[in-house]
RNA sequence: GCGAUCGUAGCUCAGUUGGUUAGAGCGCCGGUUUGUGGUACCGGAGGUCGCGGGUUCAAACCCCGUCGAUCGCCCCA
C-alpha cells in the first residue's frame, strides 16, 4: 500500500543551495549594517493575540478579514501568525515598558504569514528585515532610518536600478483634507473610471492614484496633490527629511502618488522600487506611523519604520555560490577509512572545511573528489609499500593545506 | 476571489496527424580503461506520462473536471 508523500503547503518555499546562500547573505549584511547604525536586536513572537493586528490594521479591512492566518488555540483564544513586525513590536513597546529606552532603535528579521495568492516575489510564508525607531518625533529619525536602508541596498550590491520614492501624507488634518478633495475629484468623473477604481472610490480612494489602468491615468494626472493641503508644520517636517537625505547623500525622487492605505500613517512614506522584479517591484518600504500606538491603547507615540522582503532582495542579489571545500580526504581503499576519518577531524580542528569521501566504488572516489572543485585533495590508499598519501592542489590557495597535511601526517599514517 | 500558461525519470527536456514495449542528456550505482589520475567505454537502477472521468479499436497526445506550479489582476499591513 503506497503512502502518499505530503505536499508542501501552497506559498511556502524550501530554500536550498545558491538561493539559500543569497538569503543568508542578505540577512548577514542586514545584521552588519544595523549594528553600524546602532539598532538593537529584538526577537519577537511569531504569533500574537489576534487583536494586536486587527486593532492596529482596522477591523474591516480586507487584510484582516481574509489575509491573516488566524486560529483558535486550545484555550479558545484567537491567535494570528504575524503578518507584519510593526504591530507586535508596538505591542511589546507598550507591554514591556520599552518607553524607558525611547527613542528606541530596534531591528529584527524572520518569517511572516499572509494568506495571499502566490506570485513572483510573493509567498504565504515569506521573510522580512525590519527596522523601527519608536518614540522619536523628529525628522532626523526618518533620515537615519532611510540612510540605513540606502546603505544596506548598496552593500548588498542591488542599489543599481533601485530608486527611493518619497512622499509625505502630512499630519492628520492635511491628510483628511487631501482625502476629501480626492474623493470629490474622482467622484465627478466616476463613470469614466475603470471598474476597479470605481470600487476603490468607495473604500480606498487614495489607491486610485496608483491604478494600473490606462483609462484612469488622465484623471490621476490632474488629481489634487497633497502639497495643496499641507499645514506649515507638515511642510517643514517634509523639508527637514528631504534636506537631511541630501546631506546624508541619499538619492530620492518625489512620488506624489505614493500612499498608504492605513489611517495611522503620517508624514513620510517611502518605497525603494525596482523594475527588475515584475509586478512586485517594492524592495523596501515604510513610513511614519505616529497614530499606531493609540490604536493599541497606548499613549500618543511617534514612530517610523521600514520592512524589506528578504526573498525579493535575494532575487536581486542573484544566486551565490556556496563556499568551496578547503580539502577533501579520499579513502581510496577501504582499509584507510579510519585514517581518513582521523585526518578529516584534524583538518576541521585546524579550521579548514573538510569533507570525507569514502563511499562508492573505490576507484572512482578520487575522480569524484576532483570533480567537486575542492581547493585540495588528500588521498590515502594502501599498496605494496603500505599506506601512501598524495596531495593534489587545485589552486594556489591550497599551499597552506599541504603544509598542514605534512605536519599532521606523521601522527596519522602508521 | 478572477485570468493566462504549464504539469513526461532525481534534474533539464524530447516524444511527429492519437498507433507496438515512452526516450535523451545530466546525476546516481556497478564494471572496464587510465594510474598523480577531473579521461573514455560498457552496463544497471529509476516513470501510476499530476490525479479522476470521458471520446476512441487504440490516449502522454483530444474533451471535461480536479489538484499543483508559474506569471498577472484584485489586495498589499
Amino acid at each position: 500500500m503506497a503512502i502518499d508523500t505530503p505536499k508542501p503547503v501552497r506559498g511556502t518555499q524550501d530554500i536550498f543551495g545558491a538561493e539559500a546562500e543569497a538569503f543568508a547573505f542578505v540577512v548577514e549584511t542586514f545584521e552588519r549594517v544595523r549594528r553600524l547604525y546602532r539598532f538593537r536586536r529584538v526577537e519577537m513572537p511569531v504569533f500574537e493575540r489576534t487583536d494586536v493586528f486587527s486593532r492596529s490594521l482596522g477591523e474591516t479591512t480586507d487584510v484582516v478579514s481574509k489575509e491573516m492566518y488566524s486560529f483558535l488555540d486550545r484555550g479558545g483564544e484567537s491567535l494570528t501568525l504575524r503578518p507584519e513586525f510593526t504591530a507586535g513590536i508596538a505591542r511589546a513597546y507598550l507591554t514591556d515598558g520599552w518607553r524607558q529606552y525611547a527613542p528606541l532603535k530596534v531591528a529584527t528579521h524572520g518569517p511572516l504569514f499572509r494568506y495571499e495568492r502566490p506570485q513572483k516575489g510573493r509567498y504565504r510564508q515569506f521573510h522580512q528585515l525590519d527596522a523601527e525607531i519608536i518614540g522619536a518625533a523628529e525628522p532626523q529619525a526618518d533620515v537615519e532610518l532611510l540612510a540605513m536602508a540606502d546603505q544596506l541596498l548598496k552593500e548588498l550590491g542591488v542599489a543599481d536600478g533601485v530608486v527611493l520614492q518619497l512622499n509625505t501624507l502630512g499630519d492628520a488634518a492635511s491628510r483628511d483634507k487631501w482625502r476629501a478633495a480626492l474623493i470629490e475629484h474622482f467622484r465627478s468623473v466616476a463613470a469614466e473610471l475603470s471598474e476597479d477604481s470605481q470600487q476603490r472610490l468607495e473604500h480606498n480612494p487614495l489607491r486610485i492614484l496608483d491604478s494600473k489602468e490606462e483609462r484612469d491615468r488622465r484623471f490621476v494626472a490632474d488629481a489634487p496633490q497633497i502639497d495643496q493641503f499641507l499645514s506649515g508644520e507638515a511642510q517643514d517636517f517634509f523639508g527637514a527629511v528631504t534636506g537631511g537625505l541630501d546631506a546624508a547623500g541619499v538619492a530620492w525622487t518625489r512620488n506624489p502618488a505614493l500612499v498608504r492605505g492605513l489611517d495611522y500613517y503620517r508624514h513620510t512614506a517611502f518605497e525603494f522600487v525596482t523594475d527588475r522584479l515584475g509586478a512586485q517591484g517594492t524592495v523596501l518600504g515604510g513610513g511614519r506611523y505616529d497614530g499606531l500606538m493609540e490604536s493599541l491603547g497606548g499613549p500618543e507615540t511617534p514612530a517610523v519604520g521600514w520592512a524589506a522582503g528578504i526573498e525579493r532582495l535575494a532575487m536581486l542579489v542573484g544566486a551565490r555560490g556556496e563556499d568551496v571545500t578547503d580539502v577533501i580526504i579520499v579513502a581510496e581503499s577501504d582499509d584507510t577509512i579510519h585514517l581518513a576519518i582521523k585526518a578529516t577531524a584534524r583538518f576541521r580542528e585546524l579550521g579548514y572545511s573538510a569533507e570525507l569521501l569514502a563511499s562508492g566504488s573505490p576507484r572512482k572516489r578520487f575522480d569524484k573528489a576532483a570533480k567537486s572543485g575542492a581547493n585540495a585533495i588528500v588521498s590515502l590508499r594502501t599498496d605494496m609499500s603500505g599506506v601512501t598519501s598524495n596531495v593534489r592542489e587545485a589552486n594556489p590557495a591550497a599551499g597552506k593545506i599541504e603544509q598542514a597535511w605534512l605536519q599532521m601526517k606523521p601522527f596519522i599514517l602508521p
